[in-house]
DNA sequence: ATGTCGTGGACGCCACGA
């Protein structure tokens, strides 16, 4: 089984590449997150032609997450139950059981600076997808939470670690709440680069970041071992964040051989 | 070097978020 994840900045303005990219990379089920729309606004008739059923959970303009299956979608829950709100609880978690491994994807609040309010809000929506990941693992040992994560878990997934040393994503609190997850006996399923030294997810999309690889690693699979356990294979396919009208993110792929 | 995107409101640009 082949699952992914991809922030798509707008799965509405990304269609196009991601119908092109689903029927090159075949995925099983794939976790999407900033599709930016409202559930009747997801192009679920476009994915459909392609195989694939859809669990949405978006509020419009802003987050949005997805799940896209090929292999079933069981007990679809959307939202963390008992999470915080900016003020009120955002679209940005969606679960599913696919193909016999639950599914989270997730968008992980930005923070936009430390110190901020939105940066509280970071740390305590992360305390609540722990308390619902550890409530899921009382019920099933396949699981896995992918999605952008919005934190570089060490100094390694960062271009440049000096450039963020007053910005969100490297703080110790915000790795300790990431690390808390692994603490649940998850495993961060590390993907291989296609091209250069080491796995970044993420580019902004100024300065020529891409072209110059400076990125990050925030975009991240963290499995149960019976699921890191079964994987043959994991890259950031990072040919997806060429060309002409990519999202900054690159999917992050990954195969199961869970026979 | 805050240099680029995407969205949507009130327009042919601006605010906001990332």
């Amino acid at each position: 089984m082949r699952i992914a994840t991809w922030n798509v900045n707008s799965v509405v303005a990304r269609l196009p590449r991601l119908l092109e990219w689903l029927q090159d990379t075949a995925p099983d089920a794939l976790c999407l997150q900033e599709t930016k729309v409202a559930d009747d606004g997801f192009p679920t008739d476009a994915v459909a032609e392609l195989g694939y059923q859809v669990a949405t959970h978006g509020d419009g303009r802003w987050n949005g997450v997805a799940i896209l299956s090929k292999v079933g979608l069981d007990d679809v829950v959307r939202g963390l139950a008992g999470g915080p709100g900016y003020p009120d609880p955002e679209a940005r978690a969606v679960a599913a059981g696919c193909g016999g491994v639950r599914l989270w994807s997730v968008y992980v609040p930005n923070g936009r600076e430390p110190g901020h309010d939105h940066y509280h809000y970071k740390l305590a929506w992360l305390a609540s997808l722990l308390d619902v990941v550890a409530a899921d693992l009382e019920r099933t040992d396949r699981l896995a939470v992918m999605g952008d994560f919005n934190v570089a878990p060490t100094d390694a997934d960062v271009w440049d670690p000096a450039v963020f040393a007053q910005s969100t994503h490297v703080t110790p609190p915000e790795r300790a709440a990431v690390q808390a997850l692994l603490g649940t006996g998850l495993v961060d399923v590390v993907p291989r680069p296609l091209k250069y030294d080491y796995p970044f997810t993420y580019w902004d999309y100024r300065a020529g970041n891409f072209h110059k690889n400076l990125g990050m690693r925030i975009d991240l699979v963290y499995a149960t071992p019976s699921v890191a356990g079964a994987v043959s294979d994991a890259y950031v396919d990072r040919e997806a964040r060429k060309g002409k009208g990519p999202s900054d993110h690159a999917p992050v792929v990954v195969d199961l051989d869970l026979g």
